[in-house]
DNA sequence: TTGTAAGCGTTATCAA
DNA sequence: TTGATAACGCTTACAA
């Protein structure tokens, strides 16, 4: 040991406060993890020098000694689809995953993929590495290869996000299909039959997901939705701005459209502005979810609601169970869910004029 | 070792490796970190090896016996002035440190303090345990105590915004004054003599530096800032609105103001819709940074611009100047950097009528 | 160029 | 109730 000075740094380990203390490092260590065999002035005593020197065990070495991290990751890709479920999407979600999971004991880190890195490169890094003992990933694709290596590495894993797959694993979703349904009868009940849906360019799995769920909403009432009513888009304003001008230039226009995401919206509001045609009057508009701030366009969009936090934290609980079944060896469980959202009527869809 | 099974989990490490290779673990370990002492075809074995059976090393062996985790950290605080700054403003810093960190070598996480924790605390934790080498920390409060934890801990930090404290540390914040500067200056220039600017209605720092900023621009041209002209709200839609509705209650009403926060003015932009005056024409509106989607309002908002993403590696370049300097024993550099943003002219700020 | 072994900080087993 | 010690997976100094 050459240069302990710049290696140990001040920071003191469980072996400074064992001996400041005149006690064996085994019973800081019983101590400060609250186990029963240890005397309770003892453990007072640990306990209030610990706090005193601002001592927490070192991560890595209980890590190493215990198998796992106790961290729990959320892997998310900057850009993919970024502008969409936007950071107040997110962070919301991360709230309510890490109340939940520090109220067990457990940390929370978010990993972002670049947008100039591969996400499969850079999840397999994160597990071969033994960065946490569990991930949400999420903005799957529609075929993922992360899942079939998460699948057979066995590490503990729920995809945020659908996607097409021969393996069994656990995901969440929103309820694409639940909106899909609310949105298509809430417009049909308005007398519109002729109902355009826009939706994402890319191949993150939602938009093809939504299309169909709307595709079938249709044909229960008699419905069609033919190819050129699907306006694939980037999920931004412009895409939005677009959506409105390949609407506009139809011979046979639609009188209302279902959108998948908000931030479109904005878009689309600007251009029915430019060319004066009002939302819920002269076109319906049906929005997706409540976060990027869809409630304050005017006249106000009708959309979907959903409690982030709440899903954070079904999250949270989930990915800890199928830590703690693999943990103590168990067969891992299989979640899946469907997250309801309620719709929120605004005076953006009207009756057909 | 009663459940290796459970343990293991099919996981490899250096031993399971060597023993394949038929070779010692020293060798696997010195062909992985590209030492040069090791026989090219041996290294080349080792790697092919490695990367058929998905090995890397396990990071808490790794930084258990280096003293270092090889990972960098970027704490944001959830909620508390999340609106603001919200989406694409942290992706875009986080895209741009991810890309220099993983370039160097180094990993990234970001740690998302809950609504409900109390941040210092938080970051005791993240410190204390070493989970990481080094930090960037947001959100900065006039007083913040996270600085003086830091730097007394002799942890390597960037503080993202500027603090009061009678500590030296490194920071970085975007040129608040500069921004301030240019926006009185421009509003001057069309003759505009009563000028209010709306700030942050809570403790975040930036709020108070860009009033005063705006203040002493202000008498730089004989013109004053009275208190009842600096309007205090949330950062949020209807923040903005409510500043509005301030705006129309004066009887001596402004002829332009000052946004500390782009997403209040849509909200503004909301009301002055409602009651029919026109930015730019009627009042004009100077914006702040482009990111929450300002450049989608109609008429168009004159705002700032600045490069997010060079921001980020900025961070990335100098937390791991400080890593390296406090791993070298050498004594910390301190960096602190005002990073310019420029003024992108829209429609909302027009001559005095 | 390679193998051997010490040690990083912790927890868990076992004996006292 | 406590102390001594092995072991977790890795890197590195040193010997071969």
């Amino acid at each position: 040991m050459t240069n302990e000075d710049s290696k140990r740094n001040f920071l003191l380990n469980i072996h400074d406060l064992a001996k400041h203390l005149n006690i064996s490092i085994g019973t800081v260590s019983r101590a400060l993890n609250g186990r029963a065999d240890v005397n309770a002035k003892t453990r007072q005593r640990v306990i209030e020098a610990a706090q005193k020197f601002g001592y927490s065990p070192n991560q890595s070495g209980r890590s190493l000694r215990q198998g796992s991290t106790g961290l729990v990751g959320f892997m998310v890709i900057i850009n993919r689809d970024r502008e969409t479920r936007g950071e107040a999407f997110f962070m919301s979600i991360f709230d309510g995953m890490q109340s939940y999971l520090s109220s067990r004991g457990l940390d929370f880190v978010v990993h972002f993929c670049g947008s100039d890195e591969d996400p499969v490169a850079y999840l397999r890094r994160i597990a071969e590495r033994r960065l946490v003992d569990g991930i949400v990933i999420s903005q799957m694709y529609r075929t993922d290869k992360r899942i079939d290596y998460l699948v057979q590495r066995k590490m503990p894993f729920i995809a945020f996000g659908r996607s097409e797959s021969s393996k069994i694993f656990s995901w969440m979703d929103l309820d694409f299909e639940g909106v899909a349904e609310k949105a298509i009868n809430h417009l049909c009940l308005l007398g519109h039959r002729r109902i355009a849906i826009a939706t994402a360019s890319n191949d993150i799995n939602y938009g093809y997901v939504f299309v169909d769920a709307c595709r079938s909403s249709l044909a229960k009432r008699g419905l069609s939705l033919p190819d050129e009513l699907v306006l694939q888009e980037p999920l931004t304003e412009s895409g939005g701005y677009r959506v409105g001008e390949r609407l506009l230039a139809m011979e046979n226009r639609p009188t209302a459209v279902v959108l998948v995401d908000n931030t479109m919206a904005i878009g689309l509001y600007h251009i029915f502005q430019d060319v004066k045609i009002i939302p819920g009057k002269d076109i319906s508009i049906v929005g997706f979810d409540a976060s990027p701030n869809g409630e304050f366009l005017r006249p106000s969009l009708t959309q979907f609601e959903v409690p982030l936090g709440q899903l954070g934290r079904w999250l949270g609980e989930h990915i800890m169970l199928l830590i703690e079944a693999k943990g103590t060896g168990k067969k891992m469980p299989v979640f899946s869910k469907l997250w309801p959202m309620k719709m929120i009527l605004g005076d953006s869809s009207g009756p057909t004029s």
